[in-house]
DNA sequence: TTGACTTTTGTCAGTTAGTGACATTATAAT
DNA sequence: ATTATAATGTCACTAACTGACAAAAGTCAA
């Protein structure tokens, strides 16, 4: 599933045919999944009928996402794992109050930037996890789960000079904001600026 | 399941037997479930070996509740609706912003008092929601839903005064406070002030 | 208390998500 | 070609739910 112990890969570094399937196939359940969700509904589409649509066993779909939600929601989660990279490669600064806002605020609106960049998927995600609540729950667990790797990276950046729960909140307001931002942004059919949406917001945090 | 078209009390209005006999059995159900819970663990545990444990059917289990999560966590919903149900009962006031953040901060601090009356159940409660990923999301999700039904309070008091993205964040944040609070005094064994915790958190929001 | 009425319960049958084991097939490397 | 490795399908299984219906228990009025 993950890149191979050595090699399959030709001299240019392309990847080799089984790769190449791989990700076709990735691809294709998660298309199919979202057509089919969006003609039958959410609930009403097993996973069976996913397979069936890009003709694989339950079993291989399986092997690809590890929930009927995961398919949903993966490049939501992707989203937020590439906010805490760009928050990674920020230069570590001087880890001050002010600084540690400021990257987490940059950080916020890079992923601002990547929902803007894939508002058509985005757009219909959102309708679905609106309404369904295991994909909403699923959701929020992401976040949460994104919040705790932003404390973690700050936390361990600042070497402990700042209490934990402080900056847990700190983080954790800042995602709020981008949050709500996105939510107001996907309502009003993601034809705004996200990015100065969220910026609003998290000025009238102060 | 609701409370019956006609009488079914006695004089005084007392439950009759077969209501008493309900609330006895949910609560035995429930005592049950953490028992089984804090011995086998959360994951190990079937809604058959609940049933079995209190002598009923699976099919029983679920006329009380809808899943293994809500027993879990049935308590925090109640919670947050009385939340809720007493920021209802504040008075009206002016609906200025400030009189906003008041209440809410009342409310939130209310919250507060009740996890404090009951801190051993949800010390224990908590304690499974930090491992299980679902447990967690329902968690999440139950506090997404209060942070809904305050803001629609809110607003519907307001008379749509208020913009309600601003109203939706003011409340959001509110309620992560609540959130990164609750954790922290969990974490520490329930044993400090929960309430001077989250007023000190709401302080720091500005 | 009997007897009619209502609610709760158990049983049964079914759907769906998700997982481990293992044989089969397809790709890769030599 | 041949051997190694990775992907797939099949099978069998557990567990969370849900609808339908008959059996049992609680309620109430006469």
């Amino acid at each position: 599933m993950s890149d191979t112990a050595i090699s399959e890969q030709d001299q240019a570094g392309r990847p080799g045919l089984r790769e190449r399937k791989k990700r076709l196939l990735q691809e294709a359940i998660e298309q199919a999944a979202l057509k089919l969700f969006l003609q039958r509904g959410y609930e009403q589409t097993s996973i069976q009928d996913i397979a069936e649509a890009v003709m694989i066993s339950p079993r291989t779909f399986f092997r690809y996402f590890p929930s009927k939600e995961e398919v949903l929601l993966g490049p939501t989660r992707a989203v937020m794992r590439a906010g805490l990279e760009y928050l990674r490669t920020l230069p570590k600064g001087q880890s001050e109050d002010e600084a540690t806002s400021m990257a987490l605020r940059a950080a916020m609106l890079h992923i601002a930037h990547l929902y803007q960049q894939q508002r058509h998927s985005f757009l219909l995600r959102y309708q679905i996890a609106r309404q369904i609540p295991s994909v909403a729950a699923f959701y929020l667990y992401a976040l949460l789960e994104a919040e705790t790797a932003f404390c973690d990276l700050l936390q361990e950046r600042a070497g402990g000079a700042r209490e934990y729960g402080q900056l847990r909140l700190l983080v954790a307001t800042h995602v709020v904001a981008l949050r709500v931002a996105l939510e107001r942004w996907l309502d009003e059919g993601a034809e705004g600026d996200l990015q100065a949406l969220v910026t609003s917001y998290l000025e009238e945090l102060h």
